[in-house]
DNA sequence: TATCCGTGGAG
DNA sequence: TCTCCAAGGAT
């Protein structure tokens, strides 16, 4: 017997909570009729992939000003949107958003399939970015499993289990909840009551439209769930960057390979980057200084120390590697924030 | 199943 | 300064 009213309940409290988003057609738009644009549902999901609506919120709105809908932005040169997307990170998202415009145009008559499967199917969409695709843009009764609904779900029915083993029965939960009524909405509910009020850190509990039922709230467990395995301490890496920069004021950069760290991004030759510093090989030979400092960043799963080098590059300059972007092209925007920071010392 | 893949804000 | 972690996907 399916529990009715813990749905309901939350609807409700959307109703009178949902957060104002560009990408986001109101409860009360909706209800009147309003539907969202499967476009810009897409182009939402994919940048909220591990990241905060914080930092995607300018990013969506630049996007979709530059590219109103998925032509647009399937005829869309990569480098210009690799360097639109540059500093929200992940950049094979970048890579796989034109992989699917261009897949849509071509294969899908430029309208986005509303069945999760058919979803499924294209470049950087996966089973939640189907589900949430098809539930918020299509109205279809999927459950969607992020980290916010994982987080509800393992209060709300106090799992004790470590992810990721916890997580087929955290999707259990959730499917046995998700509502035939109102599913895109509902979907869109869960996930802004994990963002806004059952919080990693500091749950307001006392707040929450499932306080009551909530099991975890019962046992005092709520702060500490869900469990996580221990994660491995980051190592640090060492390398060297080269900002040459020519009399006539272009730059020497590189297109970086599409696959791995930073993949299809443009930045300074350099070389790799190791676990001890190694002689670098310049570009090209000319008088290079390094500059005072050095570029602290962290990734993922490591962190990195770069030494910057500077030098003035004759007109005659052949570089080995990379190629020389006039003035008026070189936007320090569209560099990864790595290589931005480099740029930044140069400037400094 | 485990690893790789960015970034910036919060505490 | 340091850790955590945010609407995950690809391999």
């Amino acid at each position: 017997m399916r529990d009715v009213s813990l749905p309901t309940d939350l609807l409700e409290w959307y109703d009178r909570h949902a957060r104002d988003l560009p990408w986001r057609v109101s409860p009360a738009a909706r209800q009147a009729g309003q539907v969202p644009d499967p476009y810009r549902v897409w182009l939402s999901e994919i940048m909220l992939q591990q990241t905060t609506v914080a930092a995607v919120r300018d990013y969506f709105l630049r996007f979709t000003t530059l590219w109103p809908d998925v032509h647009a932005l399937a005829a869309a040169p990569d480098e210009q949107v690799m360097g639109e997307w540059a500093g929200l990170g992940y950049y094979a998202r970048a890579r796989n958003l034109l992989k699917c415009a261009r897949a849509v145009v071509t294969e899908h008559n430029g309208r986005f399939p509303d069945d999760h499967d058919s979803l499924l199917k294209l470049p950087g969409i996966g089973p939640y970015t189907a589900a949430a695709i098809s539930a918020i843009a299509f109205d279809q009764a999927e459950t969607v499993m992020d980290g916010n609904v994982e987080r509800v779900m393992a209060r709300l029915f106090n799992e004790a289990t470590p992810l990721p083993a916890v997580k087929p029965t955290l999707k259990s939960h959730a499917a046995g909840l998700t509502p035939p009524q109102r599913p895109g909405d509902y979907a869109q509910a869960v996930m802004d009551l994990g963002a806004t009020i059952c919080t990693p850190k500091s749950p307001a509990c006392g707040i929450c439209p499932w306080r009551s039922p909530c099991s975890a709230r019962a046992a005092g467990t709520a702060a500490n769930l869900p469990a996580k395995s221990p994660k491995k301490p980051k190592p640090t890496r060492y390398g060297t960057v080269f900002l040459g920069r020519r009399a006539d004021g272009a730059w020497l950069l590189e297109r970086r390979p599409d696959k791995g760290l930073l993949g299809g991004m443009l930045g300074w030759p350099g070389s790799d980057w190791a676990s001890e510093p190694i002689p670098p090989m310049p570009p090209c030979n000319a008088d290079w200084q390094a500059l005072p400092g050095e570029v602290r960043h962290t990734f993922t799963h490591f962190h990195l120390i770069l030494t910057v080098m500077i030098a003035d590059l004759p007109q005659s300059c052949a570089p080995r590697v990379g190629q020389f972007l006039p003035r008026q092209d070189f936007r320090p925007s569209d560099l990864p924030t790595v290589m931005r920071k480099a740029y930044d010392l140069s400037q400094a």
